[in-house]
DNA sequence: GGCTTATATAAGCCACTACTGATACGGTCG
DNA sequence: CGACCGTATCAGTAGTGGCTTATATAAGCC
């Protein structure tokens, strides 16, 4: 499943939300999707279990209950493909932190007109 | 549609990576993306509509077409949303351009409040 | 050991979404 | 005007994803 599919559903998106917070136990974040939904607790696991297959979330046991994290390396994909996006609202940050995090690639962007980008070649 | 539904589809993403390099017709989107997945003039209209109708992509008639563009609002929804998560990959950036750049936003905001997107207020 | 808690899996159902083929509709040109 | 291009819409269909109920597995506790 790719990750804006995983990112798609609201469910998974405000559990990775509450897993942001810190650890939680299946249970914790069952108790708040419950609430918060209004969905069985299958149903969340079963949106627990996306988020470990796809890479959004890492398990490790204690005891009987299972422990949550956030990995972000998916996430780091996302904000990756947003990059060459980015240009049209933050020219300004592109040329501050985000260009000096990722190495530049804007050379070609002018900043006097946020709206206007190159043409692309018709080919 | 949530913006990260649109997003969900690899088709509609790939039609944003086109029109990031500058407005297409339909015709031209619908040329490239026929050749890379296989689907016909109609799928790809449809897809359009899902980005016109969510606010991703602009219109702009030129006699018997279409010009189709980027336009930056959802995307800047999908950004915002991921700048709680962002910290976990760029702790650095986030303290330098990143979180400078929300701060910023935010000033504006509160200042001539041009924009409406969610500010994450409201928890 | 046997009951309870914590979590995951399985099977089945329903809704939704993306596709296709057919078609409509406005613009262009001979 | 009429044929044709460019694009959008419609109707119908197939596949998928998320939900529920029922159940399995493992740990904790008396």
């Amino acid at each position: 499943m790719h990750a804006f599919d995983v990112l798609g559903d609201p469910v998974r998106r405000r559990i990775l939300e509450l897993l942001a917070g810190g650890e939680r136990t299946s249970g914790a974040v069952c108790d708040v999707i419950r609430e918060e939904f209004g969905i069985s607790q299958p149903a969340v696991s079963q949106h627990l279990r996306v988020l470990r297959d796809s890479g959004f979330a890492s398990v490790r046991p204690q005891g009987a209950r299972r422990l949550y994290a956030v990995r972000h390396e998916p996430l780091r994909d996302v904000d990756a493909w947003l990059d060459p996006f980015r240009r049209f609202w933050a020219p300004h940050l592109d040329a501050l932190g985000t260009e000096l995090a990722r190495g530049r690639r804007a050379d070609r962007l002018r900043d006097d007109g946020e709206d206007d980008y190159d043409e692309g070649s018709a080919t």
